[in-house]
DNA sequence: TGAACATATGAACATATATTCATATAATAC
DNA sequence: GTATTATATGAATATATGTTCATATGTTCA
């Protein structure tokens, strides 16, 4: 807990913070634990797809079944388009797969963490808003 | 799974998308169940903190237990006031908690749930680079 | 073939976000 | 008190993101 020894030669790499690093050990660890840089630049575009309400609208939608776009527009109670747009990105991360059945095209999920993914994070806000 | 007579007026709100509802029940059954707008709002605020690389390994080096400032500017790599200024997000978003001692300052994790949807993000990360 | 419909997509625009720089605050040592 | 260290924070800037508009693609029907 106390201060350690200063004129430790760690830097851990660059000088880039203007502070001295207080707790090695600790650094050390959390270094050698964490995840991959590339790991974590893919889970952060992953979370980045559940980060804004129309896409969790849809996605929740989804989870109830299969949709054409149309009544994906319906639901959000947005734009074609915007839709349209917002399901190309979810298409591209292969959350969700489409299928087209003459001018319909239907959209379901194609990931089973996507459920998972959405149960945690709204148990999350329904437990926080009961607690706050 | 055909075409509903058209003249039906469903609509469902308003006449937001320029093509007609394909399916009424699927629809009305997805907004049904569909969590409230203020949840999802919520859930994607959430879900934004997790979508960023930076403050993604901020969490997870919390995990591994706490750390001060100084500890994550080193874990991550980049200057101190990126870092509190993350760090303020976090905390103002009671993912995180902060205690001072001197001057210094101690970040832990202040939420359970915090832990599991890292855990999930990564374990859905690990398991697409593995099947794709 | 052409008209109507469902969906996709590029460009433009407005807003949001992350980093940096400069500076403020807080605590300790002198 | 002043100097030093650790952290916080406002302003500015560059980049990312979501929506809209216009238009393109693909399908069915007459």
């Amino acid at each position: 807990m106390a201060d350690e020894p200063q004129g430790a030669k760690l830097d851990t790499e660059a000088p880039r913070c203007d502070c001295r690093v207080v707790h090695k050990d600790r650094v050390e660890r959390a270094i050698a634990r964490a995840p991959l840089p590339e790991e974590l630049r893919e889970a952060g575009e992953l979370f980045k797809l559940f980060a804004d309400p129309g896409r969790l609208r849809i996605l929740a939608a989804l989870a109830e079944g299969e949709l054409c776009v149309c009544d994906l527009s319906a639901v959000l109670g947005s734009g074609q388009s915007a839709v349209s747009h917002q399901l190309a990105l979810l298409r591209t991360a292969r959350l969700v797969k489409n299928r087209r059945e003459g001018k319909t095209v239907y959209y379901a999920l194609d990931d089973e963490h996507v459920k998972e993914i959405l149960r945690v994070g709204l148990e999350h806000i329904a437990e926080r808003t009961a607690s706050s």
